[in-house]
DNA sequence: TTTAGTTTGTGAATGTGAACACAAGCACTA
DNA sequence: TAGTGCTTGTGTTCACATTCACAAACTAAA
């Protein structure tokens, strides 16, 4: 059954899966089940096989699957077989934070430029990419960066938003506390670290 | 229709409701509906209704909701009508970046005390928060704080956890790029910031 | 009081994803 | 080649969330 439509909620978990197979590889394993992998990134066996069948049969049944294959194919998928640029603007207490991450490597994702207002970080350089003045950011376009990530106060969020769709950005990672309104063909993910903290009192039993 | 179980996704709506109200009572209005505060955080008027209609009908059919009594109804469904104290692990990239953050305030939760290993960053005050050696998490218990957040590297964050845990902590948020085992009783939720940028190129059209 | 204009609250319909159960297929052994 | 043990792939069922449509209820003005 292949070549459906991926269901949303797949894609959030493909990363998820992806990086369970890079772990597992540094481990040296050439293949692994579903129901290892689920142990590992913990997501149930059916449900990682359901999500593998949206698009083709890639185990081997008795056997499991290639830690390798699965890999390539994910990455394909997510579009990450080559370097992702990125464009970072604000370079504040979580700007830094991002732009220090040494976790993006992985996935193949570059913060290749980053941008500020602040004359006094503008020209200091941060894990090799030289801080900007915000008015550069026109040249994204000649770069062929597609990927921005917003990390200005909120409210210059929406101005940062406007300006980066202006330089041909087609996805944003907002960390801006607030909803920002672009064109239909840009994607937002948002990441507000305070509500994500702020959900979890509910959860937790009053005594 | 009251006293309702509320939805998951309800829940994880709340905090995005509360932003828009607290941004809606900085400016002064009494009064807003479903369609307003829907614009201003970008969900439909009637998704927000709904939501509402979970816990009790909180409007005035003609006028909308006050945002006062709503803002008030919504910090008590979160529990975050008291102040919510939380413990930091890992004072590194993220962990100062989480510590030096302004946004947590306005919901009513507060960094109280940090934790790391390495003996150079101990001691140090970081906004009014000394860092402490890792071996006094086992206090935390008398202090009644329930709410953890580990940034730290990813091979010490299992450990962690199962410090905080034992530390009698009930909800983690958690900066470090892996799944982390606890009991069922303890509420997990996730950032990774590297997966959350992987996942745009996904929605980027290639060309 | 009546009418016009708003806005809420919710039953019902629709859509989507999670969970399940098991047939199909492969490796390995004898 | 036949048998055993393991693991995948997927049709089906079930649960949950979104969307819709509209009655009910309120304000304000005449």
């Amino acid at each position: 059954m292949r070549y459906r439509r991926i269901p949303d909620e797949t894609v959030r978990r493909l990363p998820v899966y992806l990086q369970g197979l890079l772990f597992t590889s540094e481990q040296g394993l050439e293949n692994i089940s579903s129901q290892n992998l689920g142990d590992l990134v913990g997501v149930n066996a059916w449900q990682i096989r359901k999500d593998f069948s949206y698009f083709g049969e890639l185990g081997t049944r008795g056997v499991g699957y290639s830690v390798k294959k699965l890999t390539s194919q994910i990455k394909k998928i997510l579009k990450l077989a080559t370097v992702q640029k990125a464009a970072l603007v604000g370079v504040g207490n979580i700007g830094s934070a991002v732009l220090a991450y040494s976790g993006f490597a992985k996935y193949g994702l570059n913060i290749a430029v980053a941008f500020d207002v602040n004359s006094k970080k503008i020209g200091k350089n941060i894990e090799n990419v030289v801080v900007q003045d915000i008015s550069n950011l026109r040249r994204l376009k000649k770069q062929k960066i597609k990927l921005g990530i917003i990390a200005v106060p909120r409210k210059a969020a929406q101005d940062t938003a406007d300006k980066l769709v202006k330089a041909g950005i087609k996805g944003i990672l907002n960390f801006s506390p607030c909803h920002i309104v672009v064109p239909k063909k840009v994607k937002v993910i948002t990441i507000d670290i305070a509500m994500d903290l702020a959900r979890l009192p509910y959860y937790v039993p009053a005594i």
